[in-house]
RNA sequence: GGCCCAGUGGCUCAGUUGGUUAGAGCGCCGCCCUGUCACGGCGGAGGUCGUGAGUUCGAGUCUCAUCUGGGUCGCCA
């Protein structure tokens, strides 16, 4: 069989009376008359028009349903009347034969394609081969691809190597619940999908290997956000030999910008040095350790002014204030953002504004008259200006505080500034907080980053004060990746779990290879992973993962185009020596 | 697991304080139209209003339960 001489996104008046055989998807008919109409066919490159000048021509198409793929030979005509809105919209194709290369059963399809965003996720998901035949669904997927070449390139430009880990595996230091995978020849026995290529990637560092990378596939059973697809993911792993902080950095800094302006919605993005905050201010002063830096709103302390004010929300709490100027939105909207706020937070936001006199009014206002003066003093306020108020103990505040913020900042006028990439880093992580439910000294983060002093800290320092090479990359408020400069000593190891009452036989049972791999001279090494996904989302401006994923399973981690998760033969079963224990079913 | 929101022809949505025969746009089917390009015009088919119970003379509308989806907290590098 003959193939196609052109794509349908190829043909110029320079082809102009050429034979030509294009085949695409028969996208629609613009039917004129008995003996005119206009067909579009479309394939991955474009689209190019097919003019139906005959009865004979127009009967065969009449009988061909939309969406089914057609072969088509014919001459290349100048168009009497051009649409300059199409780059193949000054020529059209005269048919001398359309042959039917896979037909459409359906006259009736799900959802138009060209529509299929409006459609119910579900259905999209369902039909994704459908969905992805829309343009602006499927260039959201070509953009990937290029953003993960370009990643690839720039890494291989830094000498980084990319080398591929196990998919099969047992669990990795995080603390995700892992997906688990039974084995056949060792009965009660599983295999886990890694977590993260952690202990692999700091395997690698241990063998030799300098430069280390790999757009790896990561795999956590854990529930689902709009930014966090639940199942798999893709992470941009890397890691270095003999580095520290600073050089992990410095490949970033200058891996990820040109890629971010390159493609992005935004055609700017941070120049190299970013911004550094330790998560200790950037708690304080954006309550949250991943700020939107491009909201020039802050957080301030009002526990002392408000406190004891007499709202009883207030009573005994810490107490923080985010101060909107200018801010005139209707008490409708300021409700509505407001409860907004509650949804993400989980904490009330209060707030009262500051009159052209000088009056507080609104919200909480009256429990603050009697101390306007302080409260201006402490706030630094100004006449016009709208406050949001948050109170809890110190780190819900906080937390609240710093949706207010972002809340706050993108709906009032001025505050915001959109047009850009604002990366950071949130550095000096603690080593260990007293857990809320225990009330034990515990890891913060991850037990195998390095603290800050080393050895000597841990041995002399109030471990609350210990921090660690510990960071995260932050791009407009979503936290793209976590790293650390890694704890190769295993002295330093294990004193670090001591101090949570573990020891050396904890470090080892839990991670045998690497802890065994250390006594036998690592080098120090350091490393971050972020995430491919959140990456592209970004860089396209989409809110939700899964327009940026090819084939991405629902909230509930369920693939409705496969029927993932499915039940199993009996005997599929048995291989594995899996007897299934289900829980009862409610009548 | 908790909380919030939504569910009405194939798709997207409207539907008033509960009140006759549940509407619109797109799509689909038929007819008309000789240069369309989101083609246009006329006509038509298509809905047990997610499911179940309840309140009521009467429920798309109110109540409860349940299912499904989305968001969020918990969880999660």
């Amino acid at each position: 069989m003959q193939g196609r001489t052109h794509t349908c996104g190829e043909l110029r008046l320079s082809d102009v009376g050429k034979q030509v055989r294009i085949e695409g998807w028969f996208d629609n008919l613009r039917k004129v008359s008995k003996n005119l109409g206009f067909l579009i066919l479309r394939d991955f490159y474009g689209v190019t028009q097919v003019v139906i000048e005959t009865e004979d021509m127009m009967e065969t198409v009449n009988g061909i349903n939309y969406e089914s793929t057609l072969s088509i030979t014919g001459t290349v005509r100048e168009r009497s009347s051009k649409n300059t809105a199409l780059p193949t919209g000054e020529i059209e194709v005269v048919p001398d034969g359309i042959e039917v290369l896979g037909k459409c059963r359906y006259n009736e399809l799900p959802f138009q394609i060209n529509h299929s965003k409006d459609a119910d996720e579900n259905i999209r998901l369902k039909y994704r081969y459908l969905d992805l035949r829309n343009p602006a669904v499927k260039e959201k997927i070509v953009l990937r691809s290029k953003i993960v070449a370009d990643l690839r390139a720039a890494m291989n430009a830094h000498d980084f190597m990319e080398i591929t880990t196990p998919i099969l595996t047992c669990s990795s230091p995080e603390g995700a619940r892992d997906y688990l995978v039974p084995s056949r020849n060792h009965p009660g026995k599983f295999y886990a999908l890694p977590q993260a290529p952690q202990q692999f990637k700091q395997l690698l560092m241990t063998s030799g290997f300098d430069r280390y990378f790999q757009i790896a596939p990561c795999f956590r059973d854990e529930d689902a956000r709009a930014d966090r697809s639940p199942g798999e993911f893709y992470q941009l792993d890397m890691e270095m030999a003999f580095a520290s902080q600073e050089d992990v950095f410095e490949i970033l800094e200058d891996v990820l910008p040109p890629i971010f302006a390159k493609y992005g919605i935004y055609k700017t993005a941070s120049k190299a040095p970013f911004r550094r905050i330790s998560y200790l201010d950037a708690m304080e002063t954006y309550g949250s350790d991943k700020p939107d830096l491009r909201i020039d709103l802050i957080v301030q302390d009002a526990t002392a002014c408000m406190a004891d004010c007499g709202f009883g929300p207030f009573e005994g709490n810490t107490v923080k204030a985010v101060v909107v100027s200018g801010y005139e939105g209707t008490r409708k909207t300021i409700d509505k953002l407001c409860a907004e706020a509650e949804v993400q937070s989980g904490s009330k936001t209060y707030w009262f504004r500051v009159d052209a006199n000088g009056d507080f009014v609104g919200g909480i206002s009256k429990f603050l008259q009697e101390r306007k003066e302080a409260v201006k003093e402490a706030l630094g306020l100004q006449n016009g200006d709208f406050v949001a108020v948050t109170a809890g103990k110190k780190g819900a505040a906080q937390k609240a505080a710093g949706v207010a913020r972002k809340i706050f900042g993108t709906n009032a006028p001025g505050h915001f500034n959109q047009e850009c990439y604002e990366f950071c880093w949130i550095v000096d992580f603690p080593m260990y907080e007293i857990g809320e439910e225990s009330g034990e000294l515990e890891f913060c983060h991850n037990p195998f980053s390095m603290p800050q002093g080393g050895m000597k800290a841990l041995q002399e320092e109030d471990p609350l004060t210990i921090l660690a090479y510990q960071y995260d990359l932050v791009c407009n408020g979503v936290e793209l990746s976590s790293g650390a400069v890694r704890n190769h000593d295993p002295e330093i190891m294990v004193k670090a779990f001591e101090l949570v009452g573990l020891g050396e036989e904890a470090v080892k049972a839990k991670f045998p290879a690497m802890y065994n791999a250390f006594c036998y001279g690592a080098p120090p090494h350091a490393g971050i992973a972020p995430g491919v996904d959140r990456m592209v989302m970004l860089i396209a401006g989409e809110e939700s993962i899964r327009e940026i994923i090819p084939f991405p399973m629902n909230k509930n981690a369920q693939d409705v185009m496969m029927g993932a998760p499915a039940e199993v033969d009996q005997k599929q079963l048995d291989d594995v020596h899996i007897a299934l224990k289900l829980p009862a079913k409610a009548e």
